[in-house]
RNA sequence: GCCGAUGUAGCUCAGCUGGCUAGAGCAGCUGAUUUGUAAUCAGCAGGUCGUGGGUUCGAGUCCCUCCAUCGGCUCCA
């Protein structure tokens, strides 16, 4: 006999061998009908394990995250039979679950699929998931395992196989078809009731370019018919937040295939929002101590062989820029770092005039691939809100944290609540990714991690992500896809310092080597826009907008009082513009509506006669009726204060 | 850069297996209407069908090149 203890702490005792879906049964059979993947002592089973020691048994049904795994983790496992079954000769490499769905990485050798195939293989899977097969898992010595891909001629199972330990090699299998897995699986194929392939891509296998691109297939699968067109009417609501459609519809942004890919160009409303969005953080950062600085937009090529910048990237960048004169290189700024820099060389610093603390709002370019290119989250063209922060060492933690507190107040003042802290280390595996010495990059690292533990950030340490001169702790932000952006960087570097022989004259009278910090709250204001156009489907906070209110007249002959108000408006510092077209009121508020202008301000001869506005709110959830345009300037104060506070930082 | 898809008027889209002068709605222009909370009516104008080549008696439609865009992969100072 032994004990099985549930996750509420009960303990319930069975015989050597019951199953965790035995279990499932004993605590109901409503129950067990939902359970579809089950954890014991940390461990992922099959449903159908036998269970013969004491422990702590987990069972999960569809809600539980780890059950959305099992499930499309089978489902991967049903597509792979559907792709055996329809294309003869593929060879399987993996296909795990990953958020909403899955995917199946094949080579197809000669063969093609695309998605004029997906129905086909749809049908076929839905097919195979009718025919409620169990999945079976059995242990498999290493030879055996090799024997049987080395025959198919599979070298990528062969690779995985060789990579893993004698003893702790299992097969799963279901129908007809068996494969490499080391479980997690339905206790049948029936449950999957609703599948949808979404789409193929090429996928280099291991994730290395240099490896040949087997062909990915991305699906997705639900229990419920149901579910899934809950799932896809969710895409579609994201696709109406796309912020390139949103730009486009807002006269925000637009591209220019003349001017040439990745580089955005901004219409005058896209502009002013900008140009508020820059002013907010000037304005916070004057308080907190930066001081704006202004840098051309091109550098000789030894600028960036000094910075080590050119020997790491110079090959895939926009090549140097040559003059009549000979010899003579240029190159379009990349990146701030270098130039600031420079200022710091300008003159002689002693502690006293520590942390130098310089801004700018600097467009760099980069030759980004053309297949990364993606609206204005990944441009060839951006600017970033940048600073450099040059420091003793000893105000690195502190420095650090300001930057923090900076970065959440941008933050907190747009609406992000929804982001997580990325602590950027090296992998420690590859140090010829690196340059700078050992003993600094613990440094660095270790004083990012104190700083984010301190200011009590939600943090995720990734290896491998850090820049090639130093870790960094991003602030990343998902987009209406769930896709993750980084926004706000801040990045701790003792290379520059080194390679530009920064200096200052510390107290003892002797020249010290700054610390600096590279910081941008928004990341970049193109990115930054992008993100927040999803995360507000064009709703900025009110005072960001670009137009708060439109004055919309009951007919042309009012127009002379839609100037009045407009002006009043004016005078407050109220952003408004006025529609006195000969159309219908009806028509005016739908396109006001459909323009998203936070405020409709109707006027027709009541109001002119009282002296009032007809106030209408977007989104016609409140109607705050007729009032005096004095009270209306004092809703937006108070609307704008909520959003907007003032950095003490 | 790689894999797959897409490209028709300013915008959103129709155009079947190749066959008369390529259609619609919105936007635009002109006129009528002067309006009370999500589209007033009528008329007009607007397209080298992304580009360059090819197949064909005939190409928006089939094939190839290039460009751009979309979904991924790789990359992201």
């Amino acid at each position: 006999m032994i004990d099985i203890t549930l996750p509420d702490g009960s303990v319930r005792n069975y015989e050597s061998g019951v199953t965790a879906m035995d279990v499932a049964k004993n605590i109901s059979e409503g129950f067990a009908r939902n359970v579809i993947s089950a954890n014991f002592n940390g461990t992922t089973i099959e449903t159908a394990t036998p269970l013969t020691e004491n422990g702590n048994l987990i069972l999960y049904t569809w809600n539980d995250d780890e059950g959305k795994i099992a499930f499309r983790h089978s489902s991967a496992h049903v597509l792979a039979q559907a792709l055996e079954e329809l294309y003869p000769g593929v060879k399987l490499s993996i296909g795990p679950a990953i958020e909403n769905g899955f995917y199946y990485d094949v080579d197809l050798g000669d063969q093609t699929i695309s998605d004029k195939d997906f129905k086909k293989i749809e049908d076929k899977m839905l097919q195979i998931a009718r025919g409620k097969h169990e999945f079976n898992l059995t242990s498999i010595s290493k030879e055996e395992a090799l024997s049987k891909y080395r025959e198919q001629g599979n070298e990528y199972k062969v690779e995985l196989i060789e990579n893993l330990e004698d003893g702790t090699i299992t097969f799963v299998q279901h129908d007809t078809f068996t494969d490499l897995c080391r479980g997690g699986h339905l206790p049948h194929t029936g449950y999957i009731k609703a599948v949808k392939l979404m789409s193929i891509a090429g996928a280099y296998w291991r994730g290395d370019e240099n490896n040949k691109q087997l062909t990915r297939v991305y699906g997705t699968s639900f229990p419920k018919q149901k579910d899934l067109k809950a799932h896809l009417e969710l895409l579609e609501e994201a696709k109406r937040r796309d912020h390139r459609k949103l730009g486009k519809e807002l006269e925000l942004f637009t591209f220019s295939k003349r001017v040439g890919q990745g580089l955005p160009l901004w219409l005058p409303k896209g502009a002013a929002l900008r140009e508020r969005l820059e002013n907010f953080l000037k304005k916070a950062q004057k308080k907190a101590g930066y001081e704006m600085v202004i840098t051309p937009h091109i550098g000789q090529k030894e600028l960036y062989e000094t910075s080590g910048h050119y020997a790491k990237y110079g090959e895939d960048s926009f090549q140097p820029i040559t003059t009549p004169a000979d010899g003579e290189e240029f190159l379009l700024k990349p990146m701030n770092c270098p130039h600031h820099c420079e200022v710091y060389n300008s003159g002689p610093w002693s502690y006293r005039d520590l942390p130098k603390r310089y801004a700018e709002f600097g467009t760099v370019y980069r030759y980004e691939q053309s297949g990364e290119l993606h609206g204005l989250t990944r441009v060839r063209g951006f600017t970033q809100d940048d600073a450099h922060i040059f420091c003793m060492p000893s105000q690195l933690d502190e420095e650090f944290k300001k930057v923090i507190d900076l970065v959440l107040y941008v933050f907190g003042s747009l609406g992000f609540e929804n982001f997580t802290a990325q602590v950027s280390v090296r992998d420690l595996e590859k140090p010829e990714k690196y340059i700078g010495s050992v003993e600094n990059w613990e440094k660095a690292e270790n004083a990012i991690i104190n700083a984010a533990k301190e200011k009590g950030l939600n943090y995720v340490i990734e290896s491998g992500e850090a820049a090639f001169y130093g870790p960094k702790l991003d602030f990343m932000v998902k987009d209406a896809l769930g896709r993750s952006w980084q926004l706000g960087t801040i990045q701790v570097d003792y290379n520059l310092p080194e390679r530009f022989e920064l200096e200052y004259k510390g107290a003892d009278n002797e020249m010290h080597r700054p610390v600096m910090i590279h910081r941008a709250p928004f990341g970049s204001m193109e990115r930054f826009i992008a993100i927040l156009l999803e995360h507000t489907g064009g709703n900025f906070p009110l005072w960001l907008m670009p137009e708060q209110a439109i004055i919309l007249s009951l007919s042309e002959k009012y127009e002379k009082y839609a100037e009045k108000v407009l002006n009043e408006l004016e005078n407050n510092e109220i952003r408004a513009v006025v529609d006195n077209r000969n159309e219908t009121i009806g028509k005016k508020i739908r396109e006001a509506e459909m323009n998203k202008y936070p405020f409709m301000l109707i006027i027709g001869e009541n109001e002119e006669n009282e002296g009032t506005i007809s106030v209408r709110k977007h989104g016609n959830k409140e109607d705050i009726g007729s009032i005096p345009v004095s009270a209306f300037i004092t809703l937006v104060n108070e609307e704008v204060s909520k959003t907007l506070k003032v950095f003490n930082g």
